[in-house]
RNA sequence: GCCGGGAUAGCCAAGUGGUACGGCGACCGUCUCGAAAACGGUUACGCGCAAGCGUGCAGGGGUUCGAAUCCCUUUCCCGGCGCCA
């Protein structure tokens, strides 16, 4: 959600976000039904004022002895006519709210301007892509080979896109996952294992309506959603909060596990466990002053990169273009990480700013002292690690000649000094 | 799952049909060289240039001229019983 008073004041800036965007949004319809709103506002404002005075007479009169006959029937007349009004008004506001929420963030002067991927803007690059002396394997043959991973009886018995993750590779996921907690800890990051179902109303604060279909999965016949990332139950937690300024920024580090339709990604990464329904992920989330919100950004991305700086995996560091961020993003980064298998960098870490975006629709505000009034702070998430992909990496990778896989050093002490699957 | 008791502002808390009592904390001001104390004010949201007005008693619905208060319903919390990794 934007501030309203700047669609209002400054149309020009938000038809300048939707044009960098090229989204089709009803930008007319949503200022005439604020304006309307604001009419209606008044309007019964007026009404209940009218109301109150004229209660206020009725129970003056009673306690002196009068009749209030005549005075009734006026009161009556007041209800009757402002019950009218409300049912208006009501289905104003329906309309305004339902445009309002879909309206996508502002947009980050810095982020290019395009309709997809191609405008994407690498920003850096880290380590040297491997080179092999002998013929490399992608990751579902090398998992296939050493018995890591079974995908025909998750097929069997949950479908496609499914997984049962077995033997050393279990433990190397898990490994991930405590190395990673270890890591953000060590940052001072609060640790926080998240409902991984949330209600209606938390996930409608985190996720823009469009990607409900896309990406949320229901539980039947409950006012529940399965989590598409921790960032989900982390932005809700607290919703509806007036937090003092002195205790931002608040940093926090989700792990959970993230579920996903991918309803929109027929036929790509079909094979293997790069594009999977279910996967763990640690996730990095930040609340914070507004004012620090764009170092908080910098910050993030890189804790993610000295992170896996610390796994010796090359990446680089893309700054997303309009046509490919999401919509409640200002600015995105997405960390690529390269998979010899595949001989491509691809996706691992997706980094963002969302302003004051969330935390309008959440209502999560700050104050400094308080007598003054409150504010909507910034919020922004990041990926630290989504461990299935960063198994196909550290397999594609860390493949040697033999058919086996080399354990990054930081993790071998948490596979018992294991240094080869 | 069943029975009972609850949910009021940052916190505590009064209020059984007629303008949401009071306290604590925090912040601002007066006083002071400064502070404490004392005193006054502020401390949820919306509309409005403003004066001001409206909304807000867990959520939703109803009864009533009028609902924190009465009725229905949902959620959550506490106690007891039951079930359970």
């Amino acid at each position: 959600m934007l501030d309203p008073k700047l669609i209002k004041e400054s149309p020009q800036i938000i038809q300048d976000m939707l044009k960098a965007r090229s989204v089709e949004f009803d930008l007319v319809g949503l200022i005439e039904s604020d304006q309307k709103r604001r009419e209606f506002i008044i309007k019964t404002d007026e009404l209940r004022k009218k109301k109150n005075q004229v209660a206020l007479e009725i129970s003056q009169k009673k306690k002196k002895g009068e009749n209030v006959s005549s005075i009734l029937e006026e009161m009556k007349n007041v209800s009757a006519k402002l019950s009218e009004l409300e049912l208006e008004q009501e289905n104003i506001e329906k309309s305004y709210s339902k445009l309002a929420l879909t309206i996508p963030n502002l947009v980050h002067k810095s982020v290019p301007v395009g309709v997809d991927e191609s405008s994407n803007i690498e920003i850096r690059k880290w380590g040297n892509i491997p080179n092999f002396d002998f013929k490399i394997n992608d990751h579902i043959d090398i998992s296939e080979n050493l018995d890591l991973v079974d995908l025909e009886r998750a097929a069997k018995v949950a479908g496609a896109r499914f997984y049962y993750l077995k033997n050393d590779l279990v433990r190397l996921n898990q490994s991930l996952i405590h190395y990673g907690l270890d890591f953000l800890a060590k940052k001072e990051y609060s640790l926080i294992q998240p409902p991984y179902m949330i209600n209606r109303e938390s996930m409608e604060g985190a996720v823009i309506a469009d990607d409900f279909e896309e990406v949320i999965y229901k539980v039947e016949e409950e006012d529940l959603y399965m989590i598409g990332t921790s960032e989900h139950a982390m932005a809700a937690m607290h919703s509806n909060e007036i937090i003092e300024g002195k205790d931002l920024p608040l940093r926090y580090a989700g792990v959970s596990p993230c579920f996903r339709k991918e309803a929109g990604a027929h036929g790509r990464d079909q094979k293997g466990i790069f594009r999977v329904h279910q996967f763990d992920k640690i996730e990095q989330f930040v609340f914070s002053r507004p004012e620090d919100s764009w170092n908080e950004h910098e910050k993030m991305i890189s804790v993610a990169e000295e992170f896996y700086q610390s796994l010796e995996i090359p990446y680089r560091v893309m700054l997303l273009s309009t046509g490919d961020m999401g919509k409640v993003s200002s600015k995105t980064y997405d960390i690529e990480a390269w998979m010899s298998g595949q001989n491509a960098y691809r996706e691992i870490v997706s980094c963002s700013n969302c302003l004051d975006y969330q935390a309008r629709r959440l209502k999560i505000r700050f104050r400094d002292k308080t007598n003054e009034d409150t504010q909507y702070l910034h919020t922004l998430n990041s990926t630290l690690i989504a461990t299935t992909r960063i198994l196909v990496a550290l397999m594609e990778n860390g493949q040697t000649k033999d058919g086996h896989i080399k354990i990054p050093h930081v993790i071998q002490s948490y596979m018992g000094n294991q240094k080869e699957i």
